[in-house]
DNA sequence: CCTAATCGTTAGTGGAGCATACAATTAGGC
DNA sequence: GCCTAATTGTATGCTCCACTAACGATTAGG
């Protein structure tokens, strides 16, 4: 699908599956690619079993060993109930296990287990080809665009 | 949030809850823009009760009066099984109702009832609101540049 | 005409998000 | 220091979305 100097209206029409006017509502299209990268991903991750939210929250948890639920939970914008029922998850799995804070007995220290650093590190084997798909249509420069784009929108 | 000429990595780590590593995968990007898009479609919405994939359905089934479930499904990136609870939901309020086609016995004509187009009606004023909200962040042309890069993603 | 494909349907699974309520712990004002 | 308020984790229950697998009805095509 080549991509040029055309106007977005005619351009993410030219699809055989046209939606009309939908085609300029911006949140529209934000939830399509993300069911697109949903897919990609789950057929990506399809060995390992994990979503991206578990790989989100092991690659999280490895990169801040002893971080808290509630802080975990900010970082990726999940409530406290949905960190536990994936913490919950990740530890039936035996990938994470929960110790009690030293300096804050409210608080759960999480760490990855062994075979939980055994599946982070499939993980990002796996994120790698992800990702090759998702960036291989743009350019570096696009790249950097949409991120900070994006991060405009959920900072 | 001030965004200028700053590289994205910089930029969007400058919140307050560091990601790591995380920061350079662009699907992580896309899930928490939609997560963050998501939650205000929610709140803009609490009142009339819709789904994102919901009211994408009456838009759609109003633009296209009598489309079969799988043509709808195909427009929306859905599969039957999730177009059919769908449609479900939307037939049990009374805002859709199906027919049998006259041209393929196999496929249901699906059309909004009186009802349905005036949640509709309601829906588009509130998607309004919440697309105000999204773009607020974006110059006109930036808004362009990220449908097109969107639509790159998921055509 | 008969087989294969299509479409709708049903049933079941799993992930994610949210609200609410409660217990344990900590923080902060006095 | 004490007491109240806030924080954190937990449990329960709800909704929504996406998928698989199977089945019946219908249509398409060799």
């Amino acid at each position: 699908m080549g991509i040029g100097q055309v106007g977005a209206a005619s351009l993410t029409q030219s699809n055989d599956a046209a939606v009309g006017e939908l085609n300029d509502i911006v949140g529209f299209h934000i939830r399509l690619a993300h069911g697109a990268v949903y897919r990609h991903f789950v057929e990506t991750f399809v060995d390992l079993g994990l979503t991206q939210k578990q790989v989100s929250v092991l690659w999280l948890v490895d990169e801040l060993p002893g971080i808290s639920q509630i802080d975990l939970g900010q970082r990726l914008r999940m409530d406290r109930a949905t960190t536990m029922t994936i913490i919950n998850r990740l530890q039936a799995r035996d990938y994470v296990r929960r110790e009690r804070s030293e300096t804050d007995g409210r608080k759960q220290a999480l760490y990855l287990t062994e075979a939980g650093t055994e599946a982070l590190a499939r993980a990002k084997q796996a994120i790698g080809e992800h990702e090759e798909w998702l960036k291989s249509r743009f350019t570096a420069e696009e790249v950097e665009k949409l991120v900070e784009m994006l991060a405009r929108i959920h900072d």
